[in-house]
RNA sequence: GUGGGUGUAGCUCAAUUGGUUAGAGCACCUGGUUGUGGUCCAGGAGGCUGUGGGUUCAAGUCCCAUCACCCACCCCA
């Protein structure tokens, strides 16, 4: 029998990474809560068509690499390949909006889907992201980035990342880009490759991604979405610009960041990595103004990002930001079964202390587990014997000073917590 | 989805041109006289060589398939 492997492209984040885990994520709690933003759970699965309407028919995610199927009742059901689309679903069906004019979210979680697997890339994967719902104004734009910024400087990531800045303008100012971009291309549409033929007519801003050099070249003096801008995109723009060099966070102009999901207006931007290679996105993210209003809520404006946790920590590991300490305060040793009850209810007088206590249930040698204590990284053993187990008391022994001395049990707690103030 | 590469112990890697019982380091376990860890020494455990076929007297080594991983395309976080 062949054994049971977990499926293509999932992993078991095992204990030895799951420590680097919770960093990040207590990274990522902190600084959101710095901002007054609060999390937001939503379930894993979905209505297919909730993505249909927000990501976008013609996308890749939806088109192509969604964990999608029929349920018992006939209704498409489809685990999420992303999370605005059920923040934003959540925040319409309970009517966040009209409990306060300003709703300031962050989730973190699971997403599927289903792409060839490769670094930095899984079918079941994770992303933090923050969402913020009632304001249009630059300043929430640069808010949004600042939240961005905050969490790569906390994660040590700030020197190696880059951050793209771009505006696709507002819906109308899209609409006229898309002719223009069209009618620019139109003359030499033959000579462009087959997909972006198709994006011609499905999502022709696609095209300016193409990494096609003769396509690059065609490309070069394609009209700007810059040209299309209204008087308040420009001025939302440049407010944005400037909001940013007033706090410090250094951005490059990038007019060929476009993105691949269709609810995207105005602000749009990326941190890339020069730690991660190939699959060089860290976050992403932009503003979705009429993304509330296309999934049957009222009007309001958002924006927010999404950061894949999995490319955070392959970028972490080469800094010095994740940490190996141990969480052992108190490795209990006990070496004789007459011990063991004394030694069940110490330590757990110990961990209701509010200590974090190991103890050996093997019943091994001394050496044996003083060798376990060691590499538990412990800061203290304690140890009970026939010696002590005969005047109440328990030897103490400082493992990093290599120093011991015999306390009462009664008092042991006492010491313990004088030691570790 | 398309190319290319790689699969030997938990990890990193060995194993002449196909030729005995597939090795080493790290990690793990147990010891090194009575109750003391890290270093050192000794011993032990751990592999159907990713899986399934094929060629051969003989396959870790050659061929095919399949699966997984890596790289690129693609896409995105």
């Amino acid at each position: 029998m062949n054994p049971i492997r977990s499926i293509k492209g999932t992993h078991d984040i095992l204990p030895a990474d799951s420590q680097n885990w919770q960093q990040l994520e207590q990274i990522v709690r902190t600084v959101c809560q710095r901002f007054g933003y609060n999390e937001i759970r939503t379930p894993i699965f979905e209505e297919t068509r909730l993505y249909s309407r927000s990501v976008g028919e013609n996308t890749d995610i939806v088109s192509k690499e969604m964990y999608s199927w029929d349920d018992k009742d006939g209704k498409s059901i489809t685990l999420r390949p992303e999370l605005t689309a059920s923040v934003v679903r959540s925040f319409i069906q309970h009517n966040l909006g009209g409990q306060a004019p300003v709703q300031r979210l962050y989730y973190m979680g699971p997403l599927f889907r289903r792409e060839r697997p490769q670094k930095g890339r899984q079918r079941q994967f994770h992303q933090f992201g923050v969402e913020a719902f009632g304001s249009e104004n630059p300043e929430q734009d640069a808010e949004i980035i600042a939240i961005a910024w905050h969490i790569l400087l906390e994660c040590g990531l700030s020197e190696n990342a880059t951050l793209h800045l771009n505006s696709i303008g507002s819906p109308n100012c899209r609409k006229a880009y898309r002719e223009a971009l069209k009618n620019f291309i139109r003359p030499n549409l033959s000579l462009f490759s087959e997909t972006s033929q198709k994006r011609f007519e499905t999502n022709p801003l696609r095209i300016l991604d193409t990494k096609a050099d003769h396509e690059q070249k065609m490309l070069k003096d394609a009209p700007k979405v810059s040209d299309c801008f209204s008087d308040d995109d420009m001025a939302h723009f440049e407010s944005v610009q400037n909001f940013l060099k007033v706090m410090n966070i250094p951005f490059i102009l990038n007019e060929k960041l476009v993105r691949g999901l269709d609810y995207y207006s105005r602000t749009v931007f990326e941190f890339t990595s020069s730690a991660l290679g190939a699959q060089d996105a860290l976050l992403g993210g932009g503003r979705y103004d009429g993304l509330v209003e296309t999934l049957g809520g009222k009007a309001t404006p958002g924006i927010g990002f999404a950061a894949g946790m999995e490319r955070f920590l392959i970028a972490m590991a080469e800094t010095e930001v994740l940490s190996r300490e141990s969480k052992i305060d108190v490795y209990f040793v006990c070496l004789d079964e007459a011990g063991l009850s004394t030694a069940l209810s110490l330590a757990n007088k110990l961990r209701q202390a509010g200590f974090n206590v190991v103890s050996d249930p093997l019943r091994r040698s001394l050496k044996a587990q003083m060798r376990d204590a060691n590499k538990s990284g412990a800061k203290y053993a304690l140890i009970l014997g026939e010696t002590e187990m005969e005047t109440d008391s328990i030897v103490l022994k400082n493992l990093e000073k290599s120093e011991q001395e015999t306390v009462s049990q009664k008092n042991i707690l006492e010491k313990l917590r004088n030691l570790t103030n």
